[in-house]
DNA sequence: CCTACCGATCGGTAGG
DNA sequence: CCTACCGATCGGTAGG
């Protein structure tokens, strides 16, 4: 059961072991007692590294939330068109989830069990991700590089599929990071037809 | 707190406001306390309906599975290319999400909360019903109509798009299934160039 | 359909 | 980091 530890902190080891949890069984699903025996504890042990279950997921949402915010900086100022600056949003999506499939699973499917305040400013980072890639395609079609369309819709149903890959992808089998940024990067600016 | 209600049966009033309390919190967190509360019965009541909590989350998923599945039946068999096949069942798809949008979300998020064998069953009816689409693509690629790409990439993503729409979409909020039917489509069939 | 209850399990804590 | 435990809540049942 669980992944690889080596040289991993003891609190890493259990944020980790938790991100696998709550993607496989889900947040409401996984007790403190599933999580210790994943890592080799006693459930009350797990108390010395984390204040409560969570402050785990806490953490995992929001560190997941500041890696995928940290990639679109130096997109944004680049200095090149819309359609290169949507490939490498997604590349760089791509590469942060790829690297953490299961945190990445986590940030997407279980951040409604935050409580507010966090559940609020949760909300507001996502909705703030959304807004900026909604930027690059507003652009876009203002210097007729894309079509016209619902931009609202547009984003959200990119970034949803960006974040399945979570789903199905799995490290080491072949179908790299790369690639599957440029599959979907197809999919999204060729479309479908001949 | 809830769906109205009017000539429904008590039992289906149960099912819809299950399927209402296990999108908004999901499956785990939703207490047979929390779904009798909602529909104005005690806890214990709910078991002259319903064998237990499970059975309810069964019904869901499994009659969600069957109705995407009948839209399918006729659209195979049409006569014509695959581009319009593609559409209809799409549209087709959208149809029956807009009218239960609590239960495809359920469908689509909460079936890992099955047990065997009824999740074995599950995952296999999602198993071919991907095949299907699978098969329009397949077709379309075959006789050209469609560029050459990962077939099975292209339908994940697309029905994780379509189903997605369960998320934010709302009743009589003027965004009607027929254009969102339309949007989706030309996001995956014309892409997003110009 | 309700009342009253069950055994099990939960998140979390005290004390070492 | 463990042992031993807490109060609360869970899914489900009996009996009416």
């Amino acid at each position: 059961m669980g992944v690889k530890h080596q040289t991993l902190s003891r609190k890493k080891q259990i944020e980790q072991e938790a991100a696998l949890l709550f993607m496989q069984r889900g947040y409401a699903s996984t007790s403190m007692r599933d999580l210790a025996q994943a890592v080799g504890l006693e459930a009350g042990s797990i108390y010395s590294h984390f204040k409560s279950k969570e402050h785990i997921l806490q953490k995992i949402c929001f560190d997941m939330a500041n890696r995928f915010f940290a990639e679109l900086d130096s997109i944004e100022t680049a200095n090149t068109n819309s359609q290169e600056k949507l490939e490498l949003a997604i590349k760089a999506h791509i590469d942060v989830l790829t690297e953490d499939p299961a945190e990445t699973s986590v940030f997407q499917n279980e951040w409604k069990h935050l409580k507010d305040p966090y559940l609020g400013d949760f909300i507001k980072m996502r909705k703030d991700y959304e807004l900026r890639f909604k930027q690059i395609i507003q652009d876009g079609i203002q210097n007729q590089e894309f079509r016209a369309q619902n931009v609202t819709l547009f984003v959200a149903t990119l970034l949803t599929s960006l974040n399945h890959t979570t789903q199905w992808y799995k490290k080491g089998a072949g179908y790299s990071s790369a690639q599957i940024a440029k599959d979907l990067t197809e999919i999204f600016i060729k479309g479908l037809l001949n």
